[in-house]
Parts: structure tokens; C-alpha cells; sequence
DNA sequence: TCTTCGCATTGCGATAATCGCTACGGTGCT
DNA sequence: AGCACCGTAGCGATTATCGCAATGCGAAGA
């Protein structure tokens, strides 16, 4: 968890950016960085910022803990999402490469229709939007999809996968930990467009969780895994004895509930209700009754 | 505020049941009550139930405010809602007593479609449903609603208006501050049935208010609603020395936020997050935060 | 280097199902 | 008679999905 990305570390990317079908200089391309920023970062000679990490993984279709760790269940700063929300769904043959366009169309596809639904919402999706926001027909997306369904579905995984991905490559690299729950917040705070529309989706996950039981399995992974990187969290700050000596649980419940809580508050806009109110009052809380008081 | 129905409450009971078209007969059958607490309860020699005025009221059209107070927009233990949202449509003849079945198959429609959304959300709800659900035709729907949209629509305002009349009803005979907060947050936990599926529909509003501009207008007027209602009450208690000296607004936001966060984590069946748990935390809150130590 | 073949991918058009809404006529109350 | 209310039937628009044929690309062969 060091700040210098490894040889390890270094070998896994270049090994998923070949398996990506893409050249290093295509990949570049795709992740909308200087070539020579990757071609350095493969080398060591240059540090791989968390987005370009996250990015990477997404393309790839790889997880940033398996990048950092070699394994996607390595016990990391965030709790890892079960492989139910994970699926990268055509079995990824290791020997060849994917053909340029494999797994792309695909990708393109499912990010379509990922934002068409934090946008409009999942009940207004049309195969037709997605197809449309693709460039395609909509027979393309029915061949890379049984039913629209299937897509959504996958589109709520991929969203998932996208949260934990940015956690992982924003935070571990953080040795304090009182900073770096204060960036775990930071990383939630509807603050971006990226992250107004992720929390639209999870406002629209909770509400259909509620309503059907097939989404509670989806909800319950995802929320799990929220939960999990909390109080992780929290129990490492207690346990070095940074953070106050409060019940774990309770208080992750706690914080959960405020953030959850604020965050549709901000969503909705509710007047008075700002990402810089929402993060004044969180750090508040933190101050208070997070840290320990000598 | 007192704890008898003055003659005033009785006459404009007695004057929304002789409007509402019913005997006074029928309309206990309506509200589910003996006929003869009815008639105690209308002479003076016996006091309304909370579920009771709230009851009437629905059935009548009118507001539990105007029952008690004369006035639907005298100010009381909640904020009432804006006319948007209490609008009975079709325009009560004063004078006239409206024939036996008129304003209760609209009624029964709006309750259903109602109880539809709860269930099985928002963009699920058919008319074919609604009808089904009153035992009629798609067309007598349509009959007293344009669209269904209207009707969808008017199903959100009668949402609103629900939870008003059951704060007014539960709330107005409860003298002690701290133990009317108390009482305001019990009667918002989704604890019955009929409380959940209220849930449900505020879940469903809030995401919905964050896609569409069309919804913030409805999500506005009974966020705001829930708002001033805990704020009013905060503010009562500081004023009258028995809450702590806090910043009235922050605190309202702390709150609501609070308790929409941990509604959301036990609507969706979080493990570990119950009523019970909702109810502990909050109490400690306010046992902690709101009341004043001495 | 050119040709051919196989296969993944995609477009076009059709089909069937769903659903909101309306036209029209009937019924019963006043 | 007049009116509020409601049922039957069906139109028309929207959509998911499928069948079929075309396209394009890499590999294999000439």
C-alpha cells in the first residue's frame, strides 16, 4: 500500500491492456491520456493517478484491487463488491488477445445505457435510446443483450464495480487514516456530474429495492459493500487508536444514514442543502464524535 | 389544544358528514367505527380518536386543521401543505349535500392507484390496474380522471395530505413539547403497514424529484412540509427552555436527514437496521443533542 | 499479393404484445 | 327528460424482440 506502483503491479496492467486487444498507444487513446504518460507509467518511471487506474481497470475489464493486489478479493481500503456485481459477463479467454472491437461495443453499450438511467431512469429506458446513444441499431444492442433487462442489470453491476474501482484507486495510496476517511466522504459527496448521476442511480436502487425483492440481491451487494468499507474504516482509526472508542457498528450505521440521508437532501435540492453543507456536517460529526479528544 | 372537542370541532364534523352525502350511519360504516361512538362522539359526551378525525376528514374532503381550527391554513402542531398539494378537484357546492356515491368512487380510485404505487411503483401502475382494483372499467377511470397521469398526480397530493392530517389528528392534544417530538417521529416510523407503504412513496417522490423538474414542485411543498414541522417544534421547545440552545435549522436538517437515511436502510431491509434500531437511535439524538441538560 | 471463406457483428423490417385513451351506448337516479 | 356514471369495444401509438440478409475483418490458401 505503498505510494510506488510495483513491478507487480506494473506487469498486471501491461498484461490487461495487451488482453484489451488494444495497443498501448490505442488504450492511451481510449483512457484520454498523453501516450507517453502510460508509457512511462508502465515503465516506473512515472506514478499512475487514480483515475487513470480506475480507468484502466474499467477498459480492461479488470478490477483496481486485482491491478493493485493480483487478486479481486484482497482484503483493501474498501470492501470488495461479491462476484455476483462484478460478472464481466463473456468468459475472458487468457490466452488470446480480444479482437480490437471484442468486449467494446459491449462496454459502450452497457456505459449507454448506464447513463441513460441515471438521466431518465431505469423505467424509461428504450433499447432505442441506447441504441441511439451508441451510434447502432437496435438489433446490435439485442446481440450483445438477450432482453433489455439483461442490459440494465448489468448496467446497475457495472455502477457497482465503478464505485469500488474508485475507491480503491483513490485511497490506497492514504497511510492516515483520519484523512483518509475524510477522502472515503470526499469520493461520495455528489460533488461531479460523474457522481450526481451515480447517486441518481443508487436513489433509484434503494427505491426499487424497496418495491422488489429481485433488485434486494443487487441493493444488498452493493449497500454491503458501503457499509463494509465504512466500518472498516472506522475500526482501523479505533484500533490505532486515532478515532475515540465508539461501538463500530453504531456508528457506521450512523454516518451511513447522515450521508444517505444528506445526499438526497442535495440530490433533490432541497434549499439550504448543499455538497458543502453536506461536507461541513460530516466533518462536524467526525470532529465530534469520530475522533478521539486527549 | 385542549384535550375536549369544542362545540365548534362537533358542528364542523357534523357539517363535513351532512356534506359528504353520507347518514351519519353510513358514515361510521365508512370510517370502520361503531355508529353509536360516532353519535357520542359528535354530542360532546365522548372525544374523537386520532384515527378517527384523520378518517373523517379523508372521507369529507375536508383538512383535520379545518376540523379543528376552522381554518385549513391555521397554524398548528405541523406545517400544513400548500393548496397544490390539498386541492380536493372537483369544487364542493357549499350548499348542496353531494349525492351518496359522488367523490367516493373518485376516492376509492385515488386510494387505489395509491396503494398501487406503493406496491409496485410509480411507472408499473396501469389503469387496467387501478380499475381492477375498484372492481370497475378503465373507462370509469377515465371518466374522473383526464389521464392517468392526473390521476397519478392527484394520488401524490392525496399522499401529502395523509401524513398532514395523521400529524394534526395525532399530535394537537399533546401539551408537552419534548414528548410531541417524541410522538412526530413515532408517527413518521415505518412501523405499520400503511406507514410503509407511505414509505414507499416518499422514496419513489424523492428519486423522482431528482430526474424530473416536473416532480420537484410536489417533492418540494411536502419536503418542505416535514421540514417546518420538525423545525416548528424544535424552535417551540428551545423557546420554552426545555430544548438545548442549538441552531434550530441545522438541527432540523441533522434530523430529517437522519430519519430518511435509516427509513431508507430499513425499507430496504438492511440487516441490522429495524424500527426498534430507528427508534433507539433517534431517541438517544434527541436525549443527547436536543434536550437541555441541567 | 490477391482471393476466398468463416464468423462475429450489425442493419432492416416485421411481429406481437401492451396500453392509454376515446366513441358510443346503456342504466338508474332525480 | 336530463344527468351522472360506467361498460364494451376497439383504435392507434409505442416497444421489445426476432428472422434474415448484408457487411466487414482476419485467417487461410493460392
Amino acid at each position: 500500500m505503498n505510494g510506488e506502483a510495483t513491478d507487480d503491479v506494473r506487469d498486471r496492467a501491461r498484461e490487461a491492456i495487451h488482453r484489451s486487444g488494444f495497443s498501448q498507444r490505442g488504450f492511451a487513446d481510449r483512457l484520454g491520456i498523453d501516450p507517453t504518460k502510460l508509457s512511462k507509467s508502465l515503465t516506473g518511471r512515472r506514478r499512475f493517478a487514480p483515475e487513470e487506474l480506475a480507468g484502466i481497470a474499467t477498459e480492461a475489464g479488470v478490477t483496481v484491487n486485482w491491478l493493485l493486489n493480483g487478486d479481486d478479493d484482497a482484503v483493501t481500503v474498501a470492501a470488495a463488491p461479491r462476484d455476483s456485481a462484478v460478472a464481466p459477463p463473456p468468459a475472458i479467454p487468457a490466452d488470446r488477445p480480444l479482437a480490437a472491437k471484442e468486449h467494446n461495443r459491449r462496454l459502450q453499450i452497457i456505459d449507454a445505457a448506464w447513463t441513460l438511467i441515471a438521466e431518465h431512469g431505469f423505467h424509461s429506458v428504450r433499447v432505442a435510446h441506447v441504441a441511439r446513444a451508441c451510434g447502432t441499431s437496435n438489433a446490435a444492442v439485442h446481440y450483445h443483450f438477450p432482453t433489455l433487462n439483461h442490459l440494465l442489470e448489468d448496467a446497475l453491476r457495472y455502477s457497482v464495480k465503478q464505485a469500488f474501482d474508485r475507491q480503491v484507486a483513490g485511497l490506497h495510496e492514504i497511510e492516515d487514516i483520519h484523512e483518509r476517511l475524510l477522502n472515503l466522504i470526499e469520493l461520495q459527496l455528489p460533488d461531479s456530474e460523474r457522481l450526481r448521476l451515480e447517486w441518481s442511480i443508487w436513489m433509484q436502487v434503494w427505491t426499487s429495492a424497496a418495491l422488489d425483492p429481485n433488485m434486494r440481491e443487487i441493493h444488498a451487494d452493493s449497500y454491503r459493500r458501503w457499509h463494509e468499507t465504512i466500518a472498516r474504516t472506522l475500526a482501523e482509526g479505533r484500533g490505532s487508536g486515532v478515532f475515540a472508542d465508539f461501538d463500530v457498528e453504531e456508528m457506521t450505521k450512523r454516518l451511513t444514514a447522515l450521508i444517505d440521508g444528506m445526499g438526497i437532501q442535495v440530490m433533490t435540492g432541497m434549499p439550504g442543502r448543499s455538497v458543502d453543507h453536506m461536507r461541513r456536517t460530516l466533518h462536524e460529526l467526525i470532529e465530534r464524535d469520530v475522533l478521539k479528544h486527549v
